[in-house]
DNA sequence: CAGTGGTCTAGACCACAAG
DNA sequence: TTGTGGTCTAGACCACTGG
């Protein structure tokens, strides 16, 4: 991945400005950046591109390429800039992974509501997987999602309590790279207190997502209930 | 706008896929719509990455170009196609826009925080509109924006209480067509749960955002506190 | 006017898919 | 092997910002 040149350079710019290297919030300009990289200004216009879209520069025709304050103030929490878009890449505290805990694994008939996501005729099987991620002692979600039988049919507990995207990715080379996803909240459940350690009157982030394979299938229907300071979603939108 | 070569392409082909002349899903290779177009396949790519953007088609390498079968499914889903990108437009509910209850209009010093989000100087002055926006009986949005008095000298209680975007875009040409914005949760606090007629219990959605004009100049920050059923955002991501 | 990002081109070479 | 998208370069010219 790192060997790249515009991912290199992606690379070394957040670290810049996570490192609060641009202390006036104003970056080089990109000849300067593609000098200093030893770049083409290409290059560097193709990793711009990619940090505007995380949404921690962006640029003014004619002024120049800033941090954006906003990134700085609310260091998303989780953000697609892995391998692929699943939980374990895209959550991630200080580089850490976080930690897995199965509540519980059957096989069950879709019901309609995962039949449409998934795509599926009446009556497959799917798996249902619900889990616990936690970082460290703090637990941040509860994870419950389906997963047709016939595209993973050796599934295990033991696969579901790692990252079933990095299992897939490399035992079977199925790249999960596509999301669709729906952002809430909710009143927390008895439930939700419990696992996650909230008090009665705090609240849940709800995230309802449907993950796709590289050429569109569908694999995964997901609900997820995150403890609300875990939900911090950043995103930026340029209409065309 | 659609002087620009990469326009021409994008609105050339997504006609030709509104009007499923791709019967097997498949487009033609970047090469030959280079020549056909008459133009470099740099500016077929760019194009190509806008329409990935919106869901609309997607790409594999060694394989080509399809079009993507969900947004044949499901087209308002993934069409992000308002003319900005204000709550006005993107809140709508059966087709109606809400209702606005100014609370507050003032003008202030920024603040440390909103000057750093609307790259003001120390000192500059902005006004602060305090706004409810509702559905009929029902509110559903707390907002608090800020914007530069230098930019929109003339605004008045009569503009915010209607869409301050649409007032811009008719009244001055400025389209506000790009935003950042942080979405979370909160626990309610009092005025909430008055103002958006919650029970205690209940939480709040935050979206936390800077708002810009066409070629980049912020022109609002914005906290916005919503009715918890009320907030749902769609994403559609995908990596590389 | 100088500084800076935006657009666009032409072309080389790499990496992956599928026959 | 051929087709296709991915990466990367070097450079030209345009458009906007701000002194």
């Amino acid at each position: 991945m790192a060997d790249l040149v515009y991912q290199r350079v992606i690379n070394k710019l957040q670290k810049s400005i996570d490192a609060n290297e641009y202390t006036d919030l104003k970056l080089p300009n990109e000849r300067i950046l593609a000098e200093e990289f030893n770049v083409s200004r290409s290059s560097i216009k193709k990793a711009m591109n990619v940090l505007i879209q995380r949404g921690v520069v962006f640029q003014k025709q004619g002024s120049g390429t800033f941090v954006n304050p906003l990134y700085l103030k609310n260091r998303p929490l989780f953000n697609f800039s892995g391998d692929n878009v699943g939980v374990t890449d895209t959550f991630q505290k200080d580089g850490e992974r976080p930690d897995i805990r199965v509540l519980d694994l059957n096989v069950v008939k879709a019901t309609e509501e995962v039949q449409q996501a998934l795509f599926l005729e009446p009556g497959e099987f799917v798996y249902e997987i619900k889990r616990l991620r936690s970082f460290g002692t703090q637990p941040f979600m509860i994870e419950d999602g389906f997963v047709p039988v016939k595209l993973v049919p050796d599934l295990t507990e033991d696969i579901v309590s790692g990252s079933l995207y990095n299992y897939l990715q490399e035992s079977r080379n199925i790249a999960v790279t596509r999301s669709f996803l729906t952002i809430s909240a909710d009143v927390s459940t008895a439930q939700d207190q419990e696992l996650l350690q909230l008090k009665p009157n705090e609240p849940v982030g709800t995230m309802e997502g449907i993950f796709f394979m590289d050429r569109g299938t569908p694999i995964e229907f997901s609900h997820m209930r995150l403890h609300y300071k875990f939900m911090r979603y950043n995103t930026f939108t340029v209409l065309n």
